[in-house]
DNA sequence: CGGCGTTAG
DNA sequence: TATTCTAACGCCG
């Protein structure tokens, strides 16, 4: 029996997110902001329409802005991250495998349903959906996860389905029609690189692509395009993950709010972009064994002075202990810092990660069981604590207390649905 | 195994 | 004046 799949993907979710808040600007042009206010990273309708690309810098759009009164909004990740729980719940009621792909989009294994009810019943997910939570998704359904990909492009950019599109059921000429109005560069996995490859081939649509010779796709686009490949054919070779697997590499790592040029401001970055990585790791349950540090000028700045270096260090032992964390991580700024030039960005990479289960015992390092014991537990109290009343209630003195190099965020919308104290009021 | 390139959201 | 962040994976030497 042939598997069905359905892609649920929320549209422009932060923005949809933000409008769930604010009755003036549900069909008034609407971004969401990057860290730092600096880019575009989420774009209502109405702006993309103005040609606004995502990842646009801000500055370059500044007219724009203000000709149509755009409306903008920091990121707020607290309430996005909230909001995507409330959906992927109830996503979850409607299949028994389910794949969160990411914070706007899952996969769900509908193979119980027959073909002649899947268009209906995607409407269906889509209504509870929009009752439930007020966020708007479209639904593709397909027999790969990469058809589906097609299918919600469709939805979404052709007037006329109304958020729903089953293609599971048609037939191959039915289904090439379709892949011919698909440009290639959008088809999931093919990139801007591999699409200018393809181009020099004559494969510009999905179409072409499917019918490509496979060695040829599989010498130039590697095994992942061969994979595409056989995905546009019908063929499912990309399965659904639906257990979340630890992450085996944890990076922390973010632009200042302004440069930097002081050590001891570089060192409470560090130190906090390292206790941030840490709180995710420990969140995996699993330890670390090699921390690295980079540091940066701004590289946009092209007469400035460049600098930039990264240095890794090995720990003597696996650990999701903060202090000890800050401490290596601060070692390693140490060893790469120079000074007089000015910093505009630094960040913290977690890598050689290992589950807590199988830690290994160091025979000449200073490991020792009743050690490791209690700084497990002393941690355990400060993300709880943490958890429980406000990130930072608890924090290490290496993370300083001014941290004027903090990020802008001038436009951040309140946290509605995680922060009592920011309840929408109507007063 | 590390570094690089590519892609994704 | 101004330009995100995070993660995965394949290939190559």
């Amino acid at each position: 029996m042939n598997r069905i799949f359905a892609l649920v993907d929320c549209n422009n979710f932060y923005v949809s997110c933000e409008r769930l808040f604010s009755a003036s600007i549900q069909n008034k042009p609407v971004i969401v902001l990057s860290n730092n206010d600096g880019c575009v990273v989420a774009r209502s309708n109405e702006v993309k329409k103005l040609g606004v690309k995502m990842g646009q810098p801000v500055f370059e759009i500044k007219n724009l802005i203000e000709q149509h009164n755009i409306v903008l909004f920091s990121s707020n990740y607290s309430l996005y991250a909230d909001m995507s729980d409330r959906v992927m719940q109830l996503l979850a009621t409607f299949a028994s495998e389910v794949e969160v792909y990411s914070i706007d989009e899952s996969f769900l294994n509908l193979s119980h349903v027959s073909l002649e009810s899947l268009q209906e019943y995607g409407e269906e997910i889509r209504a509870t959906v929009w009752q439930f939570t007020g966020i708007p998704v479209s639904v593709g359904i397909a027999t790969t996860k990469t058809l589906t990909k097609i299918a919600t492009e469709i939805v979404k950019k052709q007037t006329g389905y109304l958020g729903v599109l089953s293609i599971a059921q048609m037939s191959e000429a039915e289904l090439d029609e379709l892949l011919e109005g698909i440009s290639v560069e959008d088809v999931w996995g093919i990139g801007h690189r591999y699409a200018a490859a393809l181009r020099t081939r004559d494969i510009y649509t999905a179409k072409d692509l499917k019918y490509t010779d496979p060695h040829w796709i599989r010498r130039h686009l590697t095994v992942v395009g061969a994979r595409t490949v056989l995905e546009l054919r019908g063929i499912s070779c990309i399965p659904l993950e639906t257990k979340v697997k630890p992450k085996k590499g944890i990076m922390s790592s973010k632009t200042f709010g302004r440069p930097i040029d002081q050590l001891q401001e570089l060192e409470e970055a560090v130190a906090n972009y390292t206790a941030r990585a840490a709180e995710k790791l420990r969140d995996q349950d699993s330890l670390v064994l090699c921390i690295n540090v980079f540091i940066q000028t701004n590289v946009f700045q092209k007469d400035a002075p460049q600098y930039s270096k990264s240095l890794s260090k090995m720990l003597p032992f696996p650990t999701a202990f903060t202090p000890d964390l800050i401490s290596a991580a601060l070692e390693a700024l140490h060893s790469i810092y120079q000074p007089g030039y000015s910093f505009k960005k630094a960040g913290v990479y977690f890598s050689k990660i290992v589950s807590q289960e199988s830690i290994q015992f160091d025979l000449f390092g200073n490991f020792t069981v009743e050690g490791h014991v209690k700084k497990t537990k002393l941690m355990c109290v400060v993300d709880l604590l943490n958890r429980l009343l406000g990130r930072d209630t608890l924090f290490f003195g290496a993370q300083g207390i001014s941290r004027e190099w903090k990020m802008r965020q001038e436009r951040r919308s309140p946290r509605y649905t995680t922060q009592w104290s920011e309840l929408l009021s109507t007063t």
